[in-house]
RNA sequence: GGGCCAUUAGCUCAGUUGGUUAGAGCAUCCGCCUUUUAAGCGGAGUGUCGAAGGUUCGAGUCCUUCAUGGCCCA
């Protein structure tokens, strides 16, 4: 097709129909779905030599919100810009585009005599969610809306679909998280979510870089899948023969990173658990573990009121925010509560005197606490403490002093070897860090994992085997060391407000379709 | 795993006691409109009512099973 000739656009969608208000239509002829319309209009831009997708590149000189901002200094100034199509508003010889960029939406103004006849009439073929340039100045309309005058259009790439409903949005909750790109460009807090998100990781990174951490990356497939307790996936390695877990923590390797002089270590990486989804639980999940050496649990608690503190600081401006209608303060110290003393005081039970599964599980009944009858006397207990003690600690608390039966891979309290050095932090009734002296005592530890091989035997498959590598590992000597895993995850969800752990994982896990 | 709820046009949603050809807004298509912004004015409804069975003269609506999601419980 000559390259003169005029460019224009018109639907076919009518042609095989008789006159609009006119008689009725037989069964095949007629409509063309939106998807249709837009294939359409795609091969008459390419036929008149504008084809979307032959653009290589378009040099953007100013992004939407800075020339809004700064619109003293942008105006009368010629700009690039690009972005996708979000609204038309034609008037004839004349229409308002609106482009949305990574910074938001701006106005670009389109006249036929400014464009020439050939280029407005380009618009005839774009459609909402089109991807243009537009080249021109800066100016104000009537209205005092910042806007660009379209003095040159490039089409950029052309979309075949529709973008959600302007006004609404993409409410629906499974398109929401199964084609996230849309919720991206319909829903402005989902970009938000997850800049925090990205500022959150930046300043960890920082403020652990600062105290002289080194960042490290350890395996994720593991022939021992340890480090807690938890269901890991299970994979198989063709080469070798053998089947391969995904890790379910990343203690053990970090660990054996200290042992190895690594003083300050951490990683901020993925975790995987085999268990139910909810709002709070994803099946892969990001965690921060570090550790310290030559400190101690107290050294972490310090450390994890300093970084939360900071980073509520460097979010809000204060060391206050609101989480679900909860004002939450994180100036430092948080107060702490002690586990066993404080499940006394709320049962008049003491930990001590529950010695078996049976008393157990008798006294989770007394309270009206459903439990598993599976579950051994720990988990039991776990359980109550869960239900009677964490739920009230909405202010940012230390749950400290953890009993040793539930904590195997941390150190005894001097002061009462039933008990450990170990924190857990909680923040609007939820765990969001786990801490403790790290037991480096080899044959102490040796013990406690042999404690757990007897509970796996008995059908805890939640246990990890005996990871007898680790344990040379710790026999060649490691220093007195704090640790501390927290998860990035929940964590997002309170500095965002977010209600379910779905809200800051981007693509979470979601059932295939069909 | 159990209970409750939802699924209707591309998107957001109505749809009565089972009753004629299933509706609205946005989006789309046609016409008009050169500073609008939920632009406006006039015209056009585009659908496997999540899927499969069943009851019925008649099912979006009632029943069963299944699928996906949400909330609560485990």
């Amino acid at each position: 097709m000559p390259r003169s000739a005029r460019f224009a656009w018109k639907s076919s969608k009518f042609r095989s129909r008789p006159q609009p208000g006119g008689l009725p239509l037989s069964e095949h002829e007629g409509h063309l779905n939106s998807r249709e319309v837009r294939l359409e209009k795609l091969q008459h831009l390419r036929e008149g030599g504008f084809d979307p997708f032959s653009t290589t590149r378009y040099d953007v000189t100013a992004l939407s919100r800075e020339i809004i901002q700064d619109y003293d200094q942008f105006e009368g100034r010629v700009v690039r810009i690009a972005g996708r199509i979000t609204a038309i508003r034609r008037h004839g010889g004349a229409a308002f585009v609106d482009l949305l960029d990574t910074m938001g939406r701006i106005q670009t103004h389109w006249r036929e005599d400014v464009l020439g006849e050939e280029s407005f009439r380009l618009l005839d073929a774009l459609d909402l969610g089109d991807f243009v340039g537009v080249s021109g100045e800066v100016f104000k309309t009537r209205r005092q809306e910042v806007t660009v005058k379209a003095e040159s259009v490039g089409i950029l790439a052309k979309s075949l679909r529709d973008l959600p409903e302007k006004r609404h949005g993409l409410t629906n909750v499974d398109l929401r998280y199964r084609q996230r790109y849309l919720d991206l460009i319909a829903n402005p807090d989902v970009r938000h979510t997850f800049d925090v998100r990205a500022r959150t990781l930046g300043f960890i990174r920082q403020f652990l870089y600062s105290r002289r951490f080194v960042e490290v990356e350890t395996p994720v497939l593991q022939t021992i899948a340890g480090g807690t307790e938890a269901r890991p996936f299970e994979t198989f390695h063709n080469a070798l023969g053998m089947p391969l877990y995904l890790r379910i923590a990343l203690e053990l390797h970090l660990k054996r990173l200290i042992v190895g002089g690594v003083d300050r270590v951490y990683e901020i990486g993925r975790v995987f658990r085999n268990e139910g989804i909810s709002t709070r639980h994803n099946p892969e999940f990001t965690m921060l573990e570090l550790y310290q050496a030559y400190t101690d649990f107290e050294g972490m608690m310090e450390l994890t009121e300093s970084l939360l503190s900071g980073l509520v600081q460097e979010l809000f401006g204060t060391t206050t925010m609101t989480y679900q209608g909860q004002a939450l303060n994180f100036a430092p110290p948080f107060p702490r509560v002690d586990l066993v003393e404080r499940l006394f005081e709320k049962t008049g039970v003491r930990w001590e005197s529950i010695t078996t599964r049976e008393e157990a599980h008798a006294f989770a009944r007394d309270l009206g606490i459903k439990v598993d009858p599976a579950q051994d006397r720990a988990q039991v207990m776990d359980k109550i403490v869960g239900t009677v003690v964490e739920p009230d600690l909405v202010q940012p608390t230390f749950l400290w002093h953890h009993p040793v039966d539930i904590s195997p891979l941390a150190k005894r309290d001097p002061a009462n070897p039933l008990l450990t050095e170990r924190f857990e932090l909680f923040i609007a009734g939820r765990e969001l860090a786990n801490a403790f002296s790290e037991l480096n005592d080899p044959l102490d530890q040796r013990e406690r994992f042999q404690a757990q091989q007897l509970a796996r035997a008995q059908g805890n498959d939640e246990m990890p085997p005996l990871d007898e590598d680790f344990l040379t590992a710790l026999e060649h000597g490691m220093p007195p060391t704090g640790g501390l895993g927290l998860g990035i995850d929940r964590l997002i969800m309170l500095l965002t407000d977010s209600p379910s752990i779905r809200d800051v994982i981007l693509f979470p896990t979601m059932r295939p379709l069909g």
